[in-house]
DNA sequence: TAATTAAACTAACAACTGTTAGTTTGGTAG
DNA sequence: CTACCAAACTAACAGTTGTTAGTTTAATTA
């Protein structure tokens, strides 16, 4: 169907401009001119603003909790986990920084599905969490502040979307092999 | 003066609403409502919309500017340079969690101030790396990837606005200790 | 008491917002 | 050749936006 690849290409462009401003000081107009169409035209592909942001932010967000639940469940140890989370967030966010952009700056706009993207974001740190705390349980991390802990992997996993495009060269392998290298190791000698 | 203090009201209350919504969701009919009084009335204490954001974010911008010129130039190891950054943050970002959430998510709704705060900050990372290079060239902090250590450190920092909150019964001496301790150490055995 | 003043108000503006309705265009399939 | 149809268009809407102008209120000062 040749309606999906344009819908695709509006919603493209809605999120490369939403990284840029935002939702809300994204219009549709500001859309449609980048399309070289006007603003009326776009709801032949579309059927709202909100409707460009739940098809970017919710399809990611079910693709983390989806690999983040095969994760936990896999039969690894929790550093091999905690690499393969790693790898994931390199991952998608090198595949698609604009959408990445969305997910962690607008979700709060979702109108319909803000809970369901709530329980999904709940869900994930709460895998995330656990495979910490079995970490530490394992003796494979050091005891230590765990909520600290997550919050700075996760952070630093959440912000990849601003970093990686400014360093086009770094292969995704090679930044995941960096950046588990820093976040389990630190940075002492 | 109290146009003095009625301002620093306005300006509080914004930053409060700009962190659930962002800027550009935020109209002054909103400001207004949650001070409860008429939008047009703000407009005895603050010249415009614009100048609310500015107040906010370039004040801190210029704090942090500030102290990290401070930190750089001081007689300390580099060790013990970084412990001071990470409690920079922690205490300005516990003092002002609401501006703290402007600084990172509607700096580039700035308009005549958007090059300067962009030099700021530029200025503030540049002395960030420099640190970090200067650990590694005297052997307080393992070689590797300086990018990825900035960019991870740097990321954990600017998040603190969302954390904290959450957990208001750690104290910023604490958790400055604890932040220290993962950022430096990681989270290995 | 009279004058001053900080800080609120009402009313209005021009521009912009997301969206709908109905129409035109140009290429493709029967 | 005709019928169809995806995809663009124009025109318009009702509501919202930041902001200005001029006015009222209530407390303080001279």
């Amino acid at each position: 169907m040749k309606i999906e690849s344009r819908k695709q290409e509006i919603i493209t462009t809605a999120a490369k401009l939403f990284k840029e401003k935002g939702y809300s000081a994204v219009t549709m107009r500001d859309i449609a001119k980048v399309m070289g169409i006007k603003a009326a035209s776009l709801y032949n592909h579309i059927t709202s603003k909100q409707d460009i942001l739940k098809d970017i932010i919710i399809s990611l967000a079910e693709t983390f909790t989806d690999k983040m639940a095969a994760i936990r469940n896999a039969e690894l140890s929790n550093v091999e986990k905690l690499k393969q989370i790693i790898q994931l967030h390199v991952d998608i966010t090198a595949g698609n920084t604009f959408g990445m952009a969305a997910l962690n700056n607008d979700w709060m706009h979702l109108e319909d599905e803000l809970n369901y993207y709530l329980e999904l974001r709940s869900n994930y740190e709460k895998n995330f969490r656990a495979i910490i705390e079995e970490g530490i349980a394992s003796e494979e991390f050091s005891q230590g502040n765990v909520e600290v802990m997550l919050f700075s992997m996760l952070s630093t996993l959440r912000s990849l979307y601003i970093w990686i495009p400014k360093k086009e060269d770094v292969s995704p392998q090679q930044l995941s092999k960096d950046l588990a290298s820093v976040l389990i190791n630190g940075i002492n000698i």
